[in-house]
DNA sequence: AAAAATTTTTAGATTTACCTAAAAATTTAA
DNA sequence: TTAAATTTTTAGGTAAATCTAAAAATTTTT
């Protein structure tokens, strides 16, 4: 059984491996907000614990073990998440925070029941993948919309990037889940995309592009 | 804000000050599955916080501000419980230990949330009422089953104890909340009781009689 | 390949929530 | 009203998770 802490580092190290191969101590820090000589401490504990592997100035990776609690952890946070906005009618970007804590409850009944009261929903509100009781989930093939050329068209199923600012902007742009997209224009001087929505024509800027992700559904 | 432990602590003694006045320190170590010492230390800081009354050897009482708190763990330790039960399909035997851990959730908004979702119930699955967001309930006005005579009747709507071994129990014998009872007789021998619910007969001991909360109506 | 910059670890403390053992206060019984 | 039993507190320590400051290792730059 892991402490509170515990699950949170783990998951942490999950979230950096998804996107570096060599998981750092700063890495680790900045995001537990916290500091490095802690992260350190914490390495070594949960080396011991046969959940991570560490070679000093070497970075960690996940045992299996490690990775086993960490995508638990995920497919409770995600649950959770999802709980909250289709029953409890949080917003999108109001459901962190609490998911943050609901995730560590100890009850393997609690969660298996959630999920079949939900319906057993494959994606989170953010539209990141629910890992289902086995820890299996499909990899995501996403496209970021920065990369879609003139004319290209798609759905709008996730976004990487979950601050409340971001997603309120979003919100307020009319781009949500679900929504059909088509690219109708890229400004020369500044990179913004020039969208099409079937109500609306809109402009967002490439920092925005670059953190909503589309499932193409043809190229022009 | 106050820590996990602290809350606990605050609502045990909120419990025990149900049952006597005087709060011991050695009540809230059985209760807290600790050692009185370490209770003591514990009583200081809750003082110091301004959460509770202390006089060294003279046991402790809630301060208002310790009152609130304690109320409010307990509306959400039963708000869960119903969650659990209703939507989630937990037995009323199954809730406890879990909503020990959900009580401790930090989220105003996630809780008034839940209270709506749930349609604002007034008790919990075991008869216990719920505080409203103001931390207000009625005082219930329950008799004990064992202190009825031949002849009363009245409706199960709360229990006094409440391990699973004894919900469990009762949950077989057909002694659900809600259920209409009559005291048909009372065992000389052994002063335990025959009761006749709607479709049958039966005999329950005088221990099970106490923790059994009727809410009477209409003596003979 | 040195020097400089960055990253990571170690050393030594702190805080929270515990513990055991022993002392002190209070309550109950003789 | 002493003596005995019980309750409560104090003293001194431990373990988990954190911190700061300084040392060590690694990486990047000159
Ligand atoms: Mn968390
Ligand atoms: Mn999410
Ligand atoms: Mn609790
Ligand atoms: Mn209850």
């Amino acid at each position: 059984m892991q402490s509170y802490t515990e699950e949170n580092y783990l998951k942490t190290i999950y979230h950096l491996a998804e996107k570096t191969t060599n998981v750092q101590t700063n890495a680790i820090a900045e995001q537990m907000q916290t500091k490095p000589a802690s992260v350190t401490d914490m390495i070594k504990k949960l080396a011991e614990k046969g959940l991570v592997d560490y070679i000093k100035y070497q970075g960690v990776t996940l045992t299996e073990a490690g990775k086993n609690t960490a995508v638990d952890i995920v497919r409770k946070h995600r649950l959770w998440e999802v709980f909250l906005v289709n029953k409890l009618n949080f917003k999108w970007d109001e459901v962190h925070d609490v998911a943050e804590e609901l995730e560590h409850i100890k009850s393997i009944e609690l969660i298996e029941r959630l999920d079949e009261f939900l319906g057993f929903p494959k994606a989170d509100p953010h539209g990141d993948p629910i890992p289902d009781k086995n820890g299996r989930f499909a990899k995501t093939q996403f496209i970021k919309l920065i990369e879609l050329k003139i004319g290209d068209s798609g759905t709008i199923t996730g976004v990487s990037q979950h601050s409340s600012a971001f997603l309120k902007h979003l919100e307020k742009l009319g781009l949500t889940l679900g929504k059909q997209i088509q690219i109708s224009d890229i400004t020369d001087f500044d990179g913004s995309v020039e969208i099409k929505l079937s109500d609306k024509q809109i402009n967002i800027s490439r920092e925005v592009a670059k953190h909503i992700l589309i499932s193409s559904n043809g190229k022009n």
